[in-house]
Order: structure tokens, then sequence, then C-alpha cells
DNA sequence: GTCAGCCCATATATTTTCGGTATGCCAATG
DNA sequence: CATTGGCATACCGAAAATATATGGGCTGAC
């Protein structure tokens, strides 16, 4: 079966003519006759009643017109839906994010994309850093929100804004009373502690930050993620060095705090698969730096 | 667009290897790999990530893919409906019936159809006998049930059976106590009188049958279908002279009796379209006669 | 009745496209 | 570093599609 010969068979029926269907193809008449009847050869039936004044249908021809316009629009329809996808006015974008940047970036980031993308699906995930790594490798998730970068050979990065390290500290904790917490204070205190710095840089920043004034905190624990952190902070067993967003997400009885001379953050930045071309990765970039950066 | 392409599309998307689907496909790895790449371009963007280790669909190839698969199922699934009612296995047809037979012969003829071509779609029309010409010219019907057959150049008739004449009168005629009436008895009484002979030859049997028995009998009303008859007969207007078959949709208070001495019987016959070649009216008229005949 | 016109079918030539063989290129692997 | 597996490219012969020219049947007009 060739999808020619059915475009020609349903011009033809619609013609009700082989001469008025060529003309409509801008193709002579004969070629489409032969072609016809090829048609009728491979179905084995004839598929027109051939009158003096015209073509017509015949029972089969019928039955097989009512398929053949189907197919055909069905075989439009995937070109255009792969052009679509390909051009990223369609298809379906995952987005593997981390809690901390959850209710901070989310709630401004999914009308944007809305706006710039209508006919795309959204897909959300909420994932811990080495699962946005791993997911962005394996290609079940197009997109990372990262904080700060993954660093992978295969994954490319953009920065896309920046976010001040604030002490995170049960409300309870003298140290809250304060408007800016000297660096000076945390030494000796307990500390909270994400990723080693080799896995993850963001706790490289923390200790940098914390070498860099000389203050030496006691690893209290070491948790995977922003909001396991902070639910220990609220346990009591020690204080916290995070981005400032996190606050959004913060169970009542955390507050946050600036570090008073330290002027130190870390990076939000987007992530995707060096071979990942698709053009909803622009887009999505650049909705991420308009939603990210003032913050 | 070409199916071609489209069917060695899917067999490389689901083998996930140019080679192992030209294997499949009985071909050699490099044509195919040009048809795809042809395909490619056609779409204007890549279908498949090559890798080293075979090929995978990008997320337009994807897209495509849920649409290749319908459109080449519709495809065959069209020629093969075509072929199936070409073969007469599915389809529908169209049966023009006149009320007289209705009820002697559709109770019988429907589950002998259903038996015979269980996939068609059957439709029935109760026509009368000039409409049931004009409806089988016009293709919306595919065959007819007369009695008498339709006289046309463009129409193939087929007897299937005969049905005696007999004197349908009402119950509190005085001739409703013979077992049989003689012909002569009826000179004189009114004749409710079907078309006339040009237009349907139906009534020319009758007419016939008067003549050589040199039996006049005045024509008191003329009426179109035998239901008509009845209902006159039943209205004491007059005497019909009616195939035997009629009885069975005839109203409570008439009664039918046989012409002694008159064997006279008028044909049953199915008639359709000269150049109309479907399976279906074969077996149509094999069950006609299969039901007919032992009436 | 004949003649012109319309429409589809057939025949032949040309062009396009397809499929096969040979070969190249690249990456992963031992 | 050679080998292997897999796709891409080059080139050639074959098949199929298209165009032009032509034939033949039916219709309708003069």
């Amino acid at each position: 079966m060739d999808l020619r010969r059915l475009r020609y068979f349903v011009a033809v029926a619609e013609a009700r003519s082989v001469g008025k269907a060529a003309e409509r193809l801008r193709m002579a008449q004969p070629p489409l006759s032969v072609q016809i009847r090829k048609l009728e050869a491979e179905v084995g039936a004839p598929l027109f009643r051939r009158g003096t004044r015209g073509m017509d249908l015949t029972e089969a021809g019928q039955a097989l017109l009512a398929r053949a316009g189907e197919a055909l629009a069905l075989a439009a329809d995937g070109v255009e839906a792969a052009r679509a996808v390909a051009a990223g006015r369609r298809g379906r974008i995952s987005i593997g994010y981390m809690f901390a940047l959850a209710n901070a970036v989310l709630p401004r980031l999914i009308p944007e994309l809305r706006r710039s993308i209508p006919g795309v699906e959204l897909h959300f995930a909420e994932l811990s850093a080495s699962t946005r790594e791993a997911r962005l490798l394996d290609r079940s998730v197009t997109v990372a929100l990262c904080m700060p970068a993954i660093n992978h050979p295969e994954i490319q990065v953009a920065r896309v804004g920046a976010q001040p390290l604030m002490l995170a500290m049960p409300i309870r904790s003298p140290l809250s009373r304060l408007g800016a917490v000297p660096m000076a204070k945390l030494h000796g205190r307990p500390l909270i502690a994400l990723p080693r710095p080799e896995q993850d840089p963001a706790s490289s920043a923390v200790t940098a930050l914390l070498r860099r004034h000389q203050v030496v905190m006691p690893i209290a624990s070491r948790v995977e993620t922003v909001h396991s952190a902070m639910s220990l902070v609220l346990a009591g067993e020690g204080f916290a060095i995070l981005p400032a967003c996190a606050k959004l997400g913060a169970p009542q009885g955390i507050v946050f705090r600036p570090l008073r001379d330290a002027t130190d953050s870390i990076d939000v930045a987007v992530c995707w698969r060096r071979d990942s071309h698709s053009p909803l990765i622009r887009t999505f970039l650049k909705c991420a730096e308009k939603v990210v950066a003032p913050m």
C-alpha cells in the first residue's frame, strides 16, 4: 500500500472523474488512470464504476474511501506533530526541581511557562540533587532547577540567579533576637550539613564561608535535603546555613537571619543534557531567568 | 508522505536499529538508512538520536510514531474492508419488497440471510411497484422482491417461485361459503383492480384469467397496492383476485378462496440492476429461492 | 445518421526513485 | 592499536512513475 495511491484514489473519488482529479493534482490524466487501476489490482476488486460521464465509487470503493481519508489525515497529522514537537510548539517538558526552590520559584515560573509554551505539557518532579542528575542523564527529566549547578561532563549549565546564604535556627534560639548574626557568633555551634563537597558543591559554599571567617562548626548531622536540614534545625539539633529562598518552605518555628559581613551566595542554575537540543530548553531557560534573576 | 517511508520508520523505531530493521524488512541496510534520512528531511527534524549502539527515537520521532502506526493500520484496514465488501463478506444490502410478501417471506428470509451473510448489514424497505423500480435504478435499493417481475432493460430478473391467484372477499359474502369458487360465479361482480397492465403486468395475469374464462367483472376501483385492495374488499367495494400469500397480511374479516378450474399463478421474482455485480445479490437470490420456492 | 466532444484506457519514451553492493567513518572494546 | 559493530555515503542497475500521443466508446447536436 502506497499513500500516494490512496491520495490519488481520494482525489478521483471526490472529483468523480479521473480528468478533473488529474487537473487538481497537477498531473496528466493517463498516469492517474494507471495508478487507479493499479490500486484496483492491488485490492483485487473494482473501486469505481466507469460511466460515460465520469467515475463513481463502487461499494468496495466507498469502504476504502472511508478509511483512506482518515489514514491520509493521520499521516499528515503525524508529520505535523513531529514538526511541532521539534519546533517546541508541542510536546512535553519534564522539570526536576529541589524542594528549596519550590515555593520560591514555581508559583511564578509555571504561569510564565504556560504563557510561553501553551501547547506543551509540563511535568514537575521534586527530586534530590543526586536524583536530578541521574534523571537528567537517563532523559526522564528534560531540565533541572539546581542550587548549585550539577557538575558533570554530559550536563550543561546556565546560571539564572543567586541566593544569599542565611542562618536557619529555631525561633527559641537566643541568636534569633539579632537582626543579623555576626559570623563569630557561630563558632563552636553545631551545624546541620548538606552532602559532602565532592558530591555537591553546595556545601562547599558553606565550608568556604566558614573557613574564610575562621569559624569552626562541628557537624551535628549530615542530611540529603534542605527539607531534612530544616526538620533537624527545628528539632534543635543545630544550625543550618541555607539559601534565602528556603525560608519560603520552612516550617513554623524556624527563623532565617542574614550573616553579618558575609555576602556569600549560592548559584541557582538550570541544567540539561548537553545533547538535548529541544527548543523547549531555551524557552525554559528564558522563563527561569526572568523569574529567578530578580529574587 | 509515503506509506513505505512510514512503514520503514516504524520498523526502525521498533528495532531501535537500522540494521535489525533492514533484516526484518528483508532488505539491505544502506537503502533503509537513506529512506529514514529522507523522511527526516521531509519532516524537517531528526527523528532518531544516533548512538554508537543503534538508534533511538527523539521526542519528535515519538510524536510521529504514535500516528504512523495508526495510519498504517487504517490503510491496511481500508484495503481489507474493500476486499471484504467486494467478496460479499461485509457491506450492506438494501432490499425492497412489497407489502403482500412481507408476512409470507420476510420471517423466513431474514434468518436465512443472517446465516448466509452474518457480516452484512440488512436494510428493508416496503415499496410500491413503481418505487421499487425507481430505487433499483438509482441504486438506493440493491435488490427487490417483486410479484410479478419488473420489466425494464436495465433490470435483471430471476424467478424464485410462484403464487396461485385467489379470490379475496368479505367473510359476509355468500361466495365465502364455497370451498372453491367457480369462475362463472364471478361474472358481473365488481372488481378491485391493481394498476394498469402496461405499468404492472401483475394485473394482466388477472385480466388474462378473466378473459380466458369469458368472465366480465366491472372495475369498481383501481388501487396502487395489495394492501389498499384488501381494505376496499373489507369495505364491501368488491372482490379482488390476489396472490395467495396476501392472505397472511389480510385484516380480519377477509377470506381467500381458490378459483375452481383456474391454476393461474403469478411469479415471485428477485430483481436487480444488470450492472450490479455484488456477490451479495447471488447470495440473496439463493436465500430467496430456498425460502420462496416451497410456498 | 453522422460528426464533434468528452472521457477513460493503452502504448511508448523519459525521468525519477528505489534497492543492492562496496566502502568509509566513528566509537567502543579488548 | 587493531577489531568490531553500526550507520552513512557513493555508485550502479532496475523498477516505477509521469508525460505525450493515441485509441475507442458513448453522448448530444445538427
